[in-house]
DNA sequence: GACCCGTAATTAGGCGCCATACTATATGCC
DNA sequence: GGCATATAGTATGGCGCCTAATTACGGGTC
């Protein structure tokens, strides 16, 4: 069994018949996309149940030990996207009772959200039964060979452009690497 | 500067301030999970500029070689998405004119798509394009470390669901492993 | 108090992906 | 011939994400 999606096969297969000196960088990036995926795809699935997907789990677990509850605008900054995003996350969870949202009294621009009893027993539930499941992916590997991993993706990730961009910044704020 | 994507580092702060024995795999598994956005992402800007996304850009691919054309449902087959996905990629690719749909004589039900010749000129020059800068991402790793890492990978790979399934078709049609 | 500007949240519209449901055509069986 | 079934392609509607535009409110300035 190959660990590559459908869409990689066709694209390999013609780097190798040209025997391009590309092809192993090629098939490995694709091993690694295609893990990615693979893991993403069982992330969605364990979620599916609980009509949350990746996006929602991440704000139930954001809000999960704020008792006076955040705004749409924190929530933005903390998961990474942006307030419209958040917008239609918050109408699928609180659709499912899983939060509310709050007016603020103090600014009237503001809405507060806080989870309900089910959002934060679900959120309490899940949390664990994802560290578990993560956990469960590493375990075959040992404290060495997760170190060894670490550095050959960091090193790669060097490569990207998001690596390219911190660099930019870096040299323009503070000092050059 | 950190690999880690924003919606990953509050989860990994709490595991750490809980100090959970999966902590170390649950930042591996983030580690890998952005290098893979990042890489995606990176793709993304690489064809915007031809206003291609990636699926698009899979299907321009399979169509280069393919004077006679191809069929919808088997670029989905090909592309590994549904024949549905596949309509609105379509829809897009031949908006822009870097395709056109045929009406395929023999079986009227059946639509051939065959490349304009902007088409495939622009696939010829993305695939070059593409091969060498995905090259470039792992070009700081020797032979030796893109196997030790292939493998590592294949180890993790081995305990996603998708493994699983496949193992369970092997040992209902063939003999268990 | 009227004005401008910034900020908070939402809406509108787009893209890529999916599952499901539909239409048209082909084909096998009686 | 006539009908069931399968297949090809598409339409519809949902989700998650985006950008850009809109609406509501706050705070400063004169």
């Amino acid at each position: 069994m190959t660990m590559l999606e459908q869409k990689h096969l066709a694209l390999l297969d013609e780097v190798q018949r040209r025997k391009q000196p590309e092809a192993g960088s090629i098939q490995l990036c694709f091993e690694l996309l295609g893990l990615a995926s693979a893991i993403d795809r069982d992330c969605a699935a364990r979620l599916a149940p609980y009509r949350l997907s990746e996006g929602k789990f991440v704000l139930l677990f954001l809000l999960h030990d704020q008792a006076g509850g955040l705004s749409p605008h924190e929530l933005a900054e903390r998961a990474g996207v942006t307030r419209a995003t958040i917008t239609g996350l918050l109408d699928g969870l609180e659709r499912d009772g899983f939060l509310a949202r709050h007016d603020d009294r103090e600014d009237r621009r503001k809405v507060v959200v806080r989870l309900t009893a089910k959002g934060l027993s679900t959120a309490g539930e899940l949390f664990r039964e994802h560290t578990q499941w993560i956990g469960s992916l590493f375990a075959g590997l040992d404290a060495e060979e997760r170190q060894v991993l670490s550095q050959l993706l960091r090193r790669v990730w060097q490569n990207t452009d998001a690596a390219a961009n911190a660099a930019a910044a870096d040299t323009t704020v503070g000092r050059p690497s």
